[in-house]
DNA sequence: GCGGTCACCTACCAATCGGTAGACATTCGT
DNA sequence: ACGAATGTCTACCGATTGGTAGGTGACCGC
């Protein structure tokens, strides 16, 4: 039945220099915009342009597959993250601009990245918490004594919880890079003199943070 | 139209009245916690306790049951609208706390509301910007002419760019507590002398908001 | 030349998916 | 009392799912 379409007796060698990555690619691009029940291994082999059965022999499960998909997405946040306490380390406004700049910069390179976090912490909290425990967490606390140190030097407002603050931010980073498409264009008119929905959102996002953060009010 | 009620004409509501409205409850639930492709028919039925062919018979496609819970979660909110209008009728820091409480308030009461939504926003994109800027983009506009109006009288910050502050906010809250038990509890201490990780996550995003909006630093 | 491993393939499987057909019981207006 | 809805059931369907079995060719060190 529904004879396959064999294309042809297969005759390119398909160099294959890197399939696990493609796959990996693949998969990352798939479950954050169609969630992974919404995604078939068989959805995935054909945007590689192998079989299914080619896919497994690369990740023995569907399970595996997302393991490595999610390991892929936390090694590259890895890399990034010298650079941003790097940023961290300033101090006063530059330091604020460098840090969330960075957070913007990882979620603005591939907004996948942000799908694909918010649907697993839909999906898997319990998982999810483990992975945040090992590998944000510990940014926040360094991140959060910062915040205490300003608090100390004045130019912080007393009043900030800073792990709560710090948490509080990500999460609109996160979920606004997620959904800014959908969300903000629904709701924000298409042509303003303040400029498109995304920039009068990141430029909002910014403001806010600031706003929320310095005990003066910053001078844009 | 979708005429919600019977002007008591139809005698119909006989023994299983609610069969519908168990349904759209549980499916609700089950759509919010696993999404709408991680659920099936048979998921629902269970929790029910019939079989998947008479949930067929209440809803003709598993499409349908998706559009009657969405409609049933926006007829709720439209339900709770006025009173939501009616605080922003207030002026000043009232009117703030009123209407940022009420949002939060609608949220908390169920939090597979916030769910849901961000699901829907993530896996139906297109349809959702419909419905929002069906239901949300006119109360955006009528609180963003609220905040012009504070502008004008020197009261809230003048580098408030209305709409976007406010879809911002509405984002904080709505993605927050989707993913709040998640997220917050992996990142901030379970004990702590400000509170538990809830208190101190929506504490903190109502300082936020409030530190972000007006021109003096609020006092609490 | 030869065995082994790698990376892919075809062909298949049991389970589950959303959905249909039709029997059966209860309740209703007449 | 009776026919018609209404709501539930059992039994089934074709398609798709994640996953397995086993074959085939290219390339490797020896």
């Amino acid at each position: 039945m529904a004879g396959v379409s064999q294309p042809s007796g297969l005759p390119a060698p398909s160099v294959a220099p890197d399939a696990r990555r493609q796959l990996i690619d693949a998969a990352l691009r798939l479950f954050a915009n169609r969630g992974f029940d919404g995604t078939s291994l068989q959805d995935i082999a054909d945007v590689v342009g192998i079989r299914k059965a080619s896919l497994l022999y690369h990740f023995e499960s569907k399970e595996q597959l997302r393991l490595a998909v999610l390991d892929h997405l936390l090694s590259v946040w890895n890399e990034g993250l010298p650079r941003l306490l790097v940023a961290a380390a300033r101090t006063g406004a530059p330091r604020f601009s460098s840090v969330i700049g960075e957070l913007v910069r990882f979620f603005d390179e591939d907004p996948n990245r942000a799908r694909l976090l918010l649907r697993e912490s839909l999906d898997r909290g319990e998982d999810m918490r483990k992975r945040l425990q090992t590998f944000v967490a510990p940014w926040v606390g360094v991140v959060a004594e910062y915040i205490r140190d300003g608090q100390k030097a004045g130019d912080i407002d007393a009043h900030v919880d800073p792990e709560a603050y710090v948490v509080q931010i990500v999460h609109m980073v996160v979920s606004g890079m997620a959904t800014a498409a959908n969300f903000d264009h629904a709701l924000l008119p298409p042509s303003h003199p303040l400029g498109t929905p995304d920039e009068r959102h990141t430029r909002e996002l910014i403001r806010i943070a600031r706003a929320s953060l310095f005990r003066e009010r910053g001078t844009l």
